[in-house]
DNA sequence: GATACAGTCTGTAGCTGCTACAGATTAAAG
DNA sequence: CTTTAATCTGTAGCAGCTACAGACTGTATC
């Protein structure tokens, strides 16, 4: 309505929308920094533009990749000073990477316990249970 | 001293350093229930005996095994109410396996992810950058 | 016994990453 | 014009701990 020329302004609850970002998170988001502080209307009302709507899609994703909030925090750190560079940014995803390899590998090593004691089980409607022994026993 | 049969007592910080258990965390275990109240000295310090070390060793090892905090509390009430039976207990145990294969299964596709991206990276000092445009862009 | 220092007690606040709610204001719909 | 929906702000709550302040013990040394 009142934009001459750049695409239409979302209100908070589009931008939830239209990201799948939930409400209040967005308003969190602002907060702590990650996101930048939208125009407002004149009564006040946030008004995001395709700018916030990639930018919160870029942290989104991000999460689902598994970076923490952190990490996140500095890749839009450099982005936003437009320090990035394919070499640091490489670095960071390979190191990410090998954390994901570790925790699998912290996982498998926990399947592997579990099934293996879980086998033992009679699972008959006795007391005794090698699961059980297993956490108390060692 | 004072124990005419049973074992020797232990402080919490003793508790802490066999179990491996943080010193504050013991107290929130006892605040929360899932550890019992123990003995007061006359002056009120906590003594434990050895049905303490066992019960929180017992809930660091499920904690380990990445039974979550709600599963742990109700394998323990099990025990308390000598309800457990070993199919019962198989039966949660196979469950949290499940849960903890869903689990792998996500972070290999996250691996999946980030390793492929990472490969199209030139790891150059440019601006331009996979990871950052898949991120971005889908 | 005096003194010093470590250990323990309690209640409460802090942490992360959100999510929810109360009370006021504004927008949209009928 | 009235009702309902959306938004605003600040703040509280959640899990699962961890940390800290201020008071009280326990032990060692002199």
């Amino acid at each position: 309505m009142d934009d001459h020329n750049s695409g239409r302004r979302l209100k908070r609850a589009e931008l939830s929308k239209v990201t799948g970002c939930h409400l209040e998170t967005i308003r969190y988001y602002e907060k702590t920094g990650m996101m930048p502080d939208p125009r407002r209307s004149k009564t006040g009302y946030r008004l995001y533009d395709e700018t916030h709507v990639s930018r919160l899609r870029f942290i989104l994703r991000a999460r689902d990749l598994g970076f923490s909030i952190e990490d996140i925090r500095g890749l839009l750190t450099l982005i936003d000073g437009q320090l990035q560079t394919c070499s640091e940014v490489k670095q960071r995803t390979e190191s990410h990477l090998a954390d994901v390899r570790t925790k699998i590998d912290d996982l498998k090593r926990i399947e592997q316990v579990l099934a293996e004691t879980a086998a033992q089980c009679s699972g008959k409607d006795v007391p005794e249970c090698p699961v059980l022994e297993a956490l108390f026993h060692v």
